[in-house]
DNA sequence: TATTGTTATACTCTATAACTATA
DNA sequence: TATAGTTATAGAGTATAACAATA
């Protein structure tokens, strides 16, 4: 048997997950999509840095950059200083999306810690906090 | 922006998720194969009544059970009181690739707590059985 | 008629390996 | 030669709609 509490954060990672995936589907995006769009929000990296923050290899970013942008929702820019370069942006569009995406995230996260007293939902912040910076550094 | 809460907790459930895959896929599984074989460890559903636990189609819960059975982890069986329906069960290869990953989650969730105190990881348990709970029965 | 499951089809996501263009 | 990105190819996962068999 899973101990507790691994079974316990494991089910609350798919439920976190299946909300996310809800969310972006209502929007016609796949979870990929929508953590793309996020990554772009404050960044306009290359092909190969954005496949980095994604975790996916360069040709598989290839095909999500290519679906993105026949949506109209990012464009590619050659870069000036290095002709093999190509960086990735939002267009307005893709903008709009993923601002409405992060206040959506927001809304459906605030409704599944509703249940939780203010000490609780305190010590549960600090510790994601923590824990995702440890896991990430780790990968 | 996302709030850093929300922020937080997704970035976890990424963190999570991102640990069970590369589990999954050390044993070359895929992560909803993973959670099948977790499924089928004290059940022997029909087909549907499988598609709901992972939260597919029929049809998409038919590819699955295909790839899993030309790799001899689970077997379909007649039912014997309704001819339409399907069972299905692991194997003894599937049953022991189950314990296998039950143990490998808990080591890798063991891992990913082991930089909280005793305290936050009583909270944690709490909160996350109280989510992941609430979550579900919405879902 | 209603239910269970499969088939046909299509699309997204992902990867590996080979290729092109630039450095 | 090395790096950035694309293309070719393949397979998993997913869905919808049409179908077959059973109830």
């Amino acid at each position: 048997m899973a101990s507790p509490t691994t079974d316990a954060l494991v089910q609350l990672s798919f439920v976190i997950q299946s909300r996310l995936s809800d969310l972006a589907s209502s929007r016609d995006l796949s979870l990929t999509q929508l953590r793309m769009l996020g990554v772009l929000r404050d960044r306009r990296p290359t092909m190969q840095d954005l496949a980095g923050h994604l975790g996916l290899t360069k040709s598989s970013l290839t095909g999500l950059i290519d679906r993105a942008e026949q949506r109209s929702l990012v464009v590619r820019t050659p870069d000036a200083s290095d002709g093999r370069t190509v960086r990735v942006e939002l267009t307005e569009l893709g903008r709009s999306l993923a601002a409405e995406g992060t206040v959506a995230m927001n809304d459906a996260m605030d409704a599944l810690l509703e249940p939780l007293s203010a000490s609780d939902r305190k010590v549960l912040h600090r510790v994601a906090v923590r824990l995702a910076e440890a896991g990430q550094e780790q990968a």
